[in-house]
DNA sequence: AGCGCACCGGTTTTT
DNA sequence: CCGGTGCGCT
């Protein structure tokens, strides 16, 4: 196994370690992919088949790019492992035995939004008062149940305080719903598969035998609800393998139990442990800035992470005056850097807490012509016109899916109002029927009149006739067909604002991309498209290649690296937020700034400003606390020199240079995206597509991962592609 | 009955 | 600066 020399000695031991469980804590840098990706060739080359393996990830981007490094290694043979992300895989499985758990398999998937909106009509129906309850917060406890693995029933029995016991019912009839629409929510996607070994020990043995080797990423961000299904399909076995790092737990808020890492080896007993305490990432100055901070955490797997790397530059703490100025001063270290270190844009993140904060960055970037790439903010895949969409495909695929129907029942405007759709929902719930069938049979509801009740049997002739299509149509082109049908880009059109054509483009993309999964896939894929449009995280699409600044939250850097990081807003009440006050709040916040921290190769930049605008108010804000741990020898400051007055035609600023910064950015847009870095295509090529054939490039669009091209095909003519999807070739 | 406009309130992080 | 809610108009 002549790989193996690729590793320092703890490592190899990390790969080559017997069966049982194993845990291995591997620091901030240490190669922790590198240790997963070789074990699992390891175990192939050992004998282990392929398809007796389960990789969990933390996003899919993760697995994607673990795959595509054991192709490398092995073969096609990766292509048979099971990688993914909880929700993914599991998903995946309840598909396959959704029967078992009184669904079908065509279920929908409901993201946070449409939980919400479920939660708040049932809260109307009960006239529950939003004022007393915030909606959100219900959600939030159902999650969190769920995430406990308590269903209704054990939340009922469990429901001690007055929130709980008014929430109590409010979940079980949510589930209720859940199971009428045919339709799970994120949460479920964990705890249903926990149900269903529950109740069939057959299946559970089915994948047991399956599934003899589990591996886990990001271990230390798993919930109690994972680590439970987990424990239960290992359970013959024994052989799960997790690797994570605790002082990187980050999602508490979100139900991840850091006890699921610190107590590891209470769970398996003789578990071994291995130590991934190289780091390789980092200059000397970054890592032992970043240790000084977390080792103010208590609770943690002992460790000392050491490096070999050169001391390189101290951390730099830049102070600001405000928000802009902050922006500002991150626009001249970026210039700077690229000067001094040869740095391209593509080696820079701007980190920050809250994706608020972006947007002073990014006004700061535009005006100086620096392109730039958000991750986060609004997924391509919640915005308004694509949800719409979806909901339509989704309740083609799944007539049941009443959350769905209400969505799009009056988009576009059809005059179908609330209460029709009151009458029309007690009509179903009369009669035991779904909203679509209520719709079907609009003329029996004697409250609704004749003008209205036409415009309703209209949406459900609409809907039945693209129930109909489906099994004559592939999915790229029922999509296409019902959004001519709905005239929604005409539609848009007449608008003429900016953002119509925004979001003219993002229903293009949309369709772009169904086509192309088509495509890629073969048939059936409508069904398997939803389920992962629901499943795709911002960071999944997001492409490290392109000649742009990155700006994510914190949370989203987790797993990244770069060669210069610039965290933003580093005060009190942002980082740690001051949402948070507890203790063991307060350390979460402190290992998000560790996180951040380590992201760093060679440069590792901390602004905070002196004043900020918060609820529209200009706030003196105190440095973090965080700051003052890092070791003075690990830092250099710089103070701000400006005075405040400077900031009184701050709002004017705008129009002193607009010519200059106009062509600039224009400038900067046009070598950006007539050439794609990546794909190596540009305006004029002639390329090779697998379904279309040979054609030409016409133009290109978008920066990054919306980067579009209109290819004019010999086969079928001038069609706009997205270029992340549709994989073509030079010819 | 539905739609458009104005105000108000509430804001972390996300699979 | 964004969305949701409530009111008054059509």
């Amino acid at each position: 196994m002549r790989f193996l020399k690729d590793l320092n000695p703890v490592q190899r031991e990390a790969v080559e370690t017997g069966d049982g469980p194993v845990l291995i804590v591997a620091g901030a840098g240490s190669g922790k992919t590198r240790v997963l990706t070789y074990r699992i060739v390891y175990l192939l080359h050992s004998g282990v088949q392929p398809w007796n393996m389960l990789a969990l990830t933390f996003t899919n981007k993760a697995a994607r790019e673990m795959q595509d490094r054991i192709r490398l290694l092995v073969g096609d043979e990766a292509d048979r492992i099971w990688m993914g992300t909880f929700h993914s895989m599991f998903s995946r499985i309840l598909r396959r035995e959704a029967d078992k758990l009184g669904y079908s398999r065509n279920f929908s998937i409901y993201d946070a939004d449409d939980s919400l909106g479920l939660i708040k009509s049932l809260m109307n129906a009960q006239n529950m008062n939003a004022d007393q309850f915030a909606p959100r917060a219900v959600r939030n406890r159902i999650s969190r149940a769920k995430n406990a693995v308590q269903g209704p029933e054990e939340f009922s029995r469990a429901a001690v305080d007055f929130l709980d016991q008014k929430i109590a019912p409010l979940y079980h009839a949510y589930q209720e719903q859940l199971r009428g629409n045919n339709a799970m929510d994120f949460d479920d996607l964990i705890m249903q598969p926990i149900v269903l070994f529950e109740r069939h020990p057959d299946v559970l043995e089915k994948y047991q035998e399956r599934f003899r080797h589990i591996l886990i990423d990001e271990y230390q961000d798993t919930n109690r609800a994972q680590y439970l299904l987990v424990n239960t399909l290992a359970a013959k076995y024994r052989n799960i393998y997790a690797v994570g790092d605790d002082a990187q737990s980050i999602y508490a808020f979100r139900g991840a139990d850091i006890r699921n890492i610190l107590d590891f080896r209470n769970d398996y007993k003789n578990a071994r442990l291995v130590r991934l305490e190289q780091n390789y990432r980092s200059t000397g100055h970054i890592l032992a800035g970043a240790d000084a901070v977390i080792r103010r955490n208590k609770d943690q797997i002992a460790k000392k992470l050491w490096t070999e790397n050169p001391e390189g530059n101290p951390i730099t703490i830049v102070e600001c005056l405000d928000e802009s100025d902050e922006a500002m001063k991150i626009v001249h270290l970026i210039q700077e850097q690229c000067r001094k270190h040869k740095f391209q844009l593509h080696d820079f993140a701007v980190l920050y807490r809250i994706n608020a904060q972006s947007r002073a960055i990014e006004d700061g970037l535009r005006r100086a012509g620096i392109p730039y790439v958000i991750v986060g903010g609004t997924a391509f895949y919640q915005r308004k016109e694509i949800k719409d969409i979806l909901a339509y495909l989704r309740l083609i695929v799944n007539p049941a899916d009443n959350e769905s129907l209400l969505r799009i029942l009056n988009v576009p405007a059809r005059g179908i109002g609330a209460t029709t759709q009151k009458r029309l929902k007690d009509f179903a719930a009369e009669n035991g029927i779904s909203l679509l069938e209520a719709i079907r049979r609009v003329n029996e509801i004697w409250s609704i009149n004749a003008g209205i009740a036409g415009r309703v049997a209209q949406f459900g002739r609409l809907i039945t006739k693209y129930i109909a299509l489906r099994s004559e149509m592939s999915a790229g082109e029922l999509a296409r067909s019902l959004v001519d049908g709905l005239e929604l880009i005409p539609l848009l059109k007449m608008d003429g604002t900016p953002e119509s054509q925004a979001r003219i483009e993002n229903i293009q993309e949309l369709l772009s991309a169904i086509t192309d999964y088509d495509a890629r896939e073969g048939d059936d894929t409508l069904d398997s498209f939803l389920a992962e449009a629901s499943l795709v995280a911002e960071i999944d699409m997001y492409d490290s290649n392109s000649n742009a600044v990155t700006l994510m939250t914190l949370h989203a850097a987790k797993g990244l690296e770069f060669p210069s990081i610039i965290i933003a807003g580093v005060e009190e009440g942002l980082l740690p937020s001051n949402m948070s006050r507890q203790n063991d709040e307060i350390e979460e916040e402190r290992r998000l700034f560790y996180v951040g921290m380590t992201r760093a190769q060679r440069e590792l930049h901390i602004t905070r400003a002196r004043y900020r605008m918060v609820y529209g108010e200009r706030l003196e804000q105190i440095p973090s606390r965080f700051l003052e741990e890092i070791d003075e020898e690990h830092v250099r400051t710089i103070f701000s020199t400006r005075t405040r007055s400077r900031n009184g035609n701050q709002g004017r600023r705008k129009p002193a240079r607009p010519q200059r910064a106009n062509t600039r950015s224009q400038y900067d847009q046009e070598t950006a995206s007539s050439y794609s870095q990546e794909a190596e295509i540009y305006v004029g090529q002639d390329v090779y597509h697998p379904t279309f054939g040979r054609g030409r490039v016409v133009t290109l669009k978008g920066t990054g991962v919306n980067m579009r091209a209109d290819v004019d095909f010999d086969s079928v003519g001038k069609k706009t592609l997205v270029l992340r999807y549709a994989g073509l070739r030079p010819a």
